[in-house]
DNA sequence: GCCGTTTTCGGCCCGACTGTTTTCAGTCG
């Protein structure tokens, strides 16, 4: 019996919510959601740990979740959960993604007026049934409105942090194929947009029916939308959609460069082909004006731009926002790189919310080939993420400079996680930051003030010359929350003046700053730093992520603080933020 | 539920904000 990690971790989360639903103990609940994120994030085989009765020992795993763990490693099951969900209609879940909708409402809204469902919400709402409820005013019914609006306005799409796993294992699949020559992931998803509504794959093959047949039966399809002879739709157990285009071995380079789009990129590239009396398809280039030069012989996707007269365009800067003018003016940036890093910021630990302590994710940075982590964990105004106050602080910091001692060409990196508190002044006095070697400054509160109070208090911070960078910048929740209203414009000219550092957030659930600002940030000045804002030592990889949307934001090896070498970082963080000014 | 341990049960999770209230409950981080 196989069940995924990310199954069983799933099902954990479920039983918490229903826990929640019946009221039971909020410690009980917590340990239950505690244990999802220790499935989820464990570094070793945990499904076959808990097959095998060795759970024992991994801190949040005790005796009831080590029982419960083992009856779905072996059987795929769990009697307790099944009870569980009994007890509730399967719909009710969908409850919980309106914002501000929590247990307890879901609950009266259940038990009294038998809502079940967001489309039952909606109805209730709009024909006032929901003001019969006590708690429930005109308030209340115009805010589950606008939730529901914005759930809708999410649905079907995708953050490209949660399916890239699932997207590499099947193009993995298609490659093994044996009539497979090459095979690649276009569209959106090879272009790192940070969410998207489906996959676009493309193989080159010579048996193309074979290829179809095979892609329409893998594990992880549930549904067949379509399927012709070059071409199929699926639909996974996700609900995800993924479409696999089969071609021909010289047909590929231009499937390629079609299928990635951007459209609007294509439109321009196929303009610039135009003129050169050649039109361009997902096929080839056609010689329709034989009175000019005929095309030349292209075998892979940089043959295509050669023929055009354009420096190779990465695919990550295909969206029509210059780049074909940069290509054709030889001025594109050569883009940073995942081995370009260094090091990283912006990382917790057991002291606050993190779930590995300070030796364990040194360890792990150096396992990753880094010099340098930067800490930063939570201030004490972050009480739900157990932040710190001035003292533990102060002995973190201690802890840190003896861990130091043991190694040469690799250090630890003191900071926090500070918040901005509603004004803009900091949770920790100046003279306790500047015992730090660096400080993250972030908000975590008060998210719905008005656009210019809030950019005055990010300014007001960023003016704070203990403040290295700022954390996460618009507080957005990729298909969850929208940014909180901030000038963006404005907080990037303050980086500039200031030489505040403007993080990129490169968690999967964040990608903050937004990959549209950055081209502007660097032509002004402003460096970024590319922090995974880890909460264990696997959320490391994710710099992958903020790697990519780096490179879509136009940023070179040369814009990223941790870019540079230990020795580097160092004598930056020791200058005052005027001298950092580039 | 987990943890730590004075091995048997008490502590764990605090404050801001919102909306509906009239003194507070629920949600969120």
């Amino acid at each position: 019996m196989s069940i995924s990690r990310d199954a069983i971790a799933d099902i954990l989360e479920e039983i918490a919510t229903l826990l929640e639903l019946k009221g039971e103990n909020p410690f009980k609940i917590k340990a239950y959601k505690n244990g999802a994120d220790v499935v989820r994030d464990y570094d070793g085989d945990i499904i076959h740990l808990a097959a095998n009765n060795e759970l024992k020992g991994i801190k949040g795993i005790g005796s009831a979740l080590q029982d419960k763990l083992h009856e779905l490693a072996t059987t795929g099951e769990l009697e307790f959960y099944q009870n569980l969900r009994g007890e509730f209609p399967a719909t009710i879940f969908e409850l919980f993604e309106i914002q501000g909708l929590g247990p307890k409402k879901i609950k009266a809204l259940y038990q009294k007026l038998d809502i079940t469902s967001i489309a039952s919400l909606k109805e209730a709402c709009e024909t006032d049934r929901i003001k019969e409820l006590s708690g429930f005013g005109p308030k209340s019914v115009s805010n589950i409105l606008k939730a529901i609006e914005t759930k809708e306005k999410f649905a079907g799409r995708y953050r490209l942090g949660d399916i890239t796993a699932l997207a590499e294992t099947i193009l993995a699949a298609i490659k093994e194929h044996p009539s497979t020559s090459r095979a690649a992931i276009a569209g959106s998803y090879r272009r790192a947009k940070e969410t998207l509504h489906d996959l676009d794959f493309l193989v080159a093959t010579k048996q193309q029916a074979d290829i179809i047949d095979y892609f329409t039966q893998l594990d992880e399809v549930e549904e067949i939308i379509a399927k012709g002879e070059t071409k199929a739709a699926v639909r996974l157990v996700n609900g995800l959609q993924c479409d696999l285009r089969a071609v021909s071995n010289e047909q590929f380079p231009f499937a390629l460069q079609y299928f990635s789009g951007s459209k609007e990129h294509n439109v321009s590239i196929r303009q610039l082909a135009n003129k050169r009396g050649w039109s361009l398809n997902e096929y080839a280039f056609t010689h329709k004006d034989t009175s000019q030069p005929a095309p030349p012989n292209v075998v892979d996707e940089r043959d295509i731009y050669r023929a055009l007269e354009l420096e190779f365009i990465e695919p990550e800067l295909r969206e029509n926002r210059g780049e074909i003018e940069a290509a054709d003016a030889g001025e594109l940036p050569r883009l940073v790189e995942l081995e370009n890093l260094r090091g990283t910021f912006h990382n917790h630990t057991t002291a606050s919310d993190g779930r590995n302590s300070l030796e364990e994710m040194a360890q792990a940075a150096q396992d990753l080939g880094l010099q340098y982590l930067g800490i930063a964990d939570h201030s004490k105004s972050s009480f739900q993420a157990n932040g710190l106050y001035a003292d533990r602080l102060l002995k973190q910091i201690e802890e840190i400079r003896q861990l130091n001692e043991q190694w040469d060409d690799f250090k630890i990196i003191a900071g926090s996680e500070v918040d901005i508190l509603k004004d803009g002044s900091l949770d920790f006095d100046d003279d306790t930051l500047s015992q730090l070697d660096y400080c993250v400054a972030s908000v975590h509160n008060s998210f719905t003030l008005a656009e210019k109070d809030m950019t005055a208090r990010i300014i007001r911070a960023m003016e704070n010359e203990h403040v290295t960078m700022i954390g996460h910048l618009t507080g957005r929740l990729l298909l969850r929350r929208d940014p909180y209203a901030v000038n963006v414009d404005k907080i990037i000219d303050c980086a500039a003046r200031t030489g505040t550092i403007i993080e990129l957030n490169c968690s999967p659930r964040r990608l903050d700053m937004d990959w549209r600002w950055w081209h502007k940030a660097r032509d002004l000045g402003v460096m970024t730093s590319i922090n995974p804002d880890a909460h264990g030592v696997e959320q490391l990889q994710n710099l992958h992520f903020g790697v990519r949307l780096a490179r879509k934001g136009w940023l070179r090896r040369e814009d990223v603080l941790n870019c540079m070498n230990l020795d580097e970082v160092l004598s930056f963080l020791s200058k005052s933020k005027s001298e950092r000014i580039r």
